[in-house]
Formats: C-alpha cells, sequence, structure tokens
DNA sequence: TCTGGGGTCCTAGGACCC
DNA sequence: TCTGGGGTCCTAGGACCC
C-alpha cells in the first residue's frame, strides 16, 4: 500500500516572525505590508489575526479595519527561505522523496518505511514532534494513499492537526467534502458550482464525465470526474514540463510618464539576466505584461531564433513588445516581464557563440563579483546604455 | 477595501508542414 | 477550385496555487 504525507507549516512567514520575536507571540501579526503601504496584500497572518477575518491576498488596508491593532510587518524572504531549507532537510530524513511544492509544503513519499519508522499515523505524529523540537514551527499534516488526498487532508484540521485518511475511504472522504475544499477548483469554478446548486462533492459525483466536460473542459471536468472519486489527480505527477522566471512591479500611484515605466522596466530586465546567469540557463522566449488602471492586464510574446545573451539584448526584446502593446495616455499600475521555455544551454563552439559575447562575459564578471562581495552591489544601469 | 509577486497549466486560434 | 486531417509550434488570455 503506498502512503504520502502532505506536510504544510502553519501560519508559515507569522510563525517565523513570532518564533525570532518573542514579543510577537499570541498577538494578532501581519505579513505582507505596513498600515499605509499602497496596494500591498496580507501574505500570511498569523492564526489571532485570523480571528479579526484577515486572511492571506487581502489588500493590507483592509487588514488594519478590521484588526487596527495588529503588528504588521512587509516581511523578510530570506529568513523564510532559510528556515524553510531546515524543515526541507528534515522532512528528508524521513523519506528519500520529497516533493516540495512551496516555500512552506511538501510531499513525503513514505511507502514501505514503516520498518523505519513504524506505522505510518506512528510515523506522522513523530514528523510533526521533530519539527516542532527542531524548528519551532508546527506543522499539519495529512496522510493518505495518494498525493491528492493528503494534500486536501492536510487542511481540515489546521493549525497543527493530524487528519489521515484510511485506504478504501478515500472516495467516502471525498464525497462528503464541500465544494469549497477542492483543491484546483477556486474563485471562478466555486462561483459556477454555486450557479449550480453545487454543495458538496457528493452533487460533482452524480455526473457522468460527458456531462463534466462539456461543462468544465476536457481537463478539468475529467479532473473534477476522478477527484470527487478520490482519485489520484496527474496534478502533483512528478515530471514537470517548461519553466519560466519572471519578476513584476505594481506602482504606488499608476504611471502615466513613458521614461519611468520603461525604467522600471530596465530594472525588472537586470534582476531576470543576474537570475538567468546564476541559475545558467538560456531562454528564447521573451514576454511582457503591462496592467492598466482599470486592472485589464494584457501581454505579448516573442519567441527568436537566438537565446537571450544580455542585459541590453533582453531590453531590446522587451521595449519592442512594450511599444507594440502600450496605450500611451492610460495609467499603468503594473509593468513585468519574463523569459519562459527555459532550457539549459548547450555547450558550444566559436562558431556558435552569441553576438555581444563581450557583453554577456562582462555580466557574468559583474555577477561574480556581487557574489563574492555582496555589499558591492554592481551594476550595469541604464545611463551605461549607449 | 480595491485587487502582490512568482510560478504552472489549459484553451483556442493561427501558421505551417506533410 | 470550393477547400481533408494530423502534428507541431507559437501567441494571448485566463484560472489557479502559495
Amino acid at each position: 500500500m503506498a502512503y504520502f504525507i502532505h506536510a504544510d507549516l502553519d501560519a508559515f512567514y507569522a510563525s517565523v516572525e513570532q518564533l525570532d520575536h518573542p514579543e510577537y507571540r499570541g498577538k494578532p501579526l501581519i505579513v505582507g505590508g505596513l498600515p499605509g503601504d499602497r496596494r500591498s496584500v496580507v501574505s500570511t497572518a498569523s492564526y489571532e489575526a485570523r480571528k479579526f477575518g484577515v486572511h492571506s491576498a487581502m489588500p493590507v488596508a483592509q487588514a488594519v479595519k478590521l484588526c487596527p491593532h495588529g503588528i504588521y510587518l512587509r516581511g523578510n524572504m530570506e529568513r523564510y527561505r532559510q528556515k524553510s531549507l531546515e524543515v526541507m532537510a528534515i522532512f528528508a530524513d524521513y523519506s528519500p522523496v520529497v516533493q516540495q511544492l512551496s516555500v512552506d509544503e511538501a510531499f513525503l513519499d513514505i511507502t514501505g518505511m514503516e520498518g523505519l519508522f513504524g506505522p505510518p499515523d506512528v510515523m506522522a505524529k513523530k514528523l510533526k514532534e521533530d519539527i516542532r523540537s527542531r524548528t519551532g514551527l508546527t506543522l499539519s499534516v495529512g496522510l493518505a494513499s495518494n498525493k491528492y488526498i493528503a494534500k486536501i487532508a492536510s487542511g481540515m484540521l489546521k493549525p497543527d492537526g493530524i487528519c489521515i485518511i484510511k485506504p478504501g475511504d478515500e472516495e467516502k472522504f471525498m464525497r462528503a467534502l464541500p465544494v469549497g475544499k477542492i483543491w484546483g477548483a477556486g474563485a471562478k469554478t466555486q462561483e459556477e458550482f454555486k450557479k449550480r446548486g453545487f454543495k458538496t462533492c457528493e452533487d460533482i459525483y452524480r455526473l457522468s464525465l460527458e456531462q463534466l466536460t462539456s461543462i468544465f473542459g476536457k481537463a478539468f471536468g475529467l479532473f473534477l470526474y476522478r477527484a470527487v472519486r478520490g482519485e489520484a489527480a496527474a496534478a502533483f505527477d512528478e515530471e514537470r514540463g517548461s519553466h519560466s522566471m519572471s519578476a513584476e512591479r505594481t506602482f504606488p500611484y499608476d504611471l502615466y510618464d513613458e521614461f519611468a515605466i520603461e525604467t522600471a522596466l530596465f530594472e525588472i530586465c537586470e534582476s531576470l539576466v543576474w537570475r538567468l546567469l546564476d541559475e545558467k540557463q538560456q531562454s528564447r522566449t521573451v514576454f511582457i505584461k503591462i496592467r492598466y488602471g482599470d486592472f485589464i492586464t494584457e501581454s505579448a510574446q516573442e519567441t527568436s531564433a537566438n537565446p537571450v545573451t544580455s542585459i541590453n539584448d533582453l531590453f531590446d526584446r522587451l521595449l519592442a513588445l512594450f511599444h507594440k502593446k502600450y496605450k500611451s495616455g492610460m495609467g499603468v499600475r503594473l509593468i513585468g516581464a519574463g523569459l519562459s521555455n527555459l532550457e539549459d544551454p548547450v555547450p558550444q563552439g566559436d562558431l556558435f557563440a552569441p553576438a555581444d559575447e563581450k557583453e554577456s562575459t562582462l555580466e557574468k564578471k559583474i555577477l561574480e563579483i556581487n557574489k563574492k562581495y555582496p555589499n558591492a552591489a554592481l551594476k550595469k544601469g541604464r545611463s551605461w546604455l549607449g
């Protein structure tokens, strides 16, 4: 019998802050932005703050209204990533097959580990206790015969919970579940469920595969059909195809000045190329994203024959896309850019060396120096452009 | 109360090739 | 002359996740 644990840290960012700052413990804590920060949203609210109705993705301005005496922090991703590494290292003690889903959650394939840790439920308890004593954080755990059920189960008894779905009970568990708990059915789908009067998965279970695909489309219809039967969804299969990297910036106030928008785009462009070099990847496909003041969002992408070679090269490509899309006179709320279809570069001889190899070499040098001397903060800067 | 940032996957239509 | 059908790549937009 296969067994999977889904391990999910409780209110992760807020818990790390409460761990590092004892004076925050037991108090409503909101990580995401300070009161008065325009256009910021809540990343994580401590359980004390959730009592006031504050939750993730809520605008900070709204959180302040609900919880005016809360403690507000912008957050420290570097610290959270560091803490995440500690946790993931402990997960690795329990299973050779750990699939990290995000900074604060992972699947552990514990099939056949009874000999080392005892029965799965005993192992789940040990894991929770171990995480608590070694990192000071609490974990919620779902245990089931497939990843999808384990994932939903871990959310059932938060915080600090263990939820075990026994082999054979998967379908029973799913059919009784409120549709709001279906992982993969977000706001739009919930609206559709409501419109159709679907309250629990039982209401979806009654529909045929044909009915589901005609309502929800081929892939999502099949996903729902299988999910309500407690069958392992393909959603969590290890093999993931394409990769991408992106960066974006929301301005505190809409920008109308084209040069200011382009400057932000340049800075995004710089950060992308540093990452690209750092991760030793390459890409031929670049994209931009523009969100206007009315929240209408447009994007454009272009695939070229040759991979991006330098900051200037990327900036040229992005600027061309930007001017293709940009409607001047409309306030710009957000500008973003990215690279998709990332590939591992194939080592190539001189014959195929990039045209602006000099620049790319210079940028690699700057990256090295910045890594060696983090305070140097060497940049090329837009003014450098000829 | 206006709605972050970094990702993945799906859909539908068009281009192009055989 | 009255336009098949499948495969692949590309593009824009949307849904969803943490």
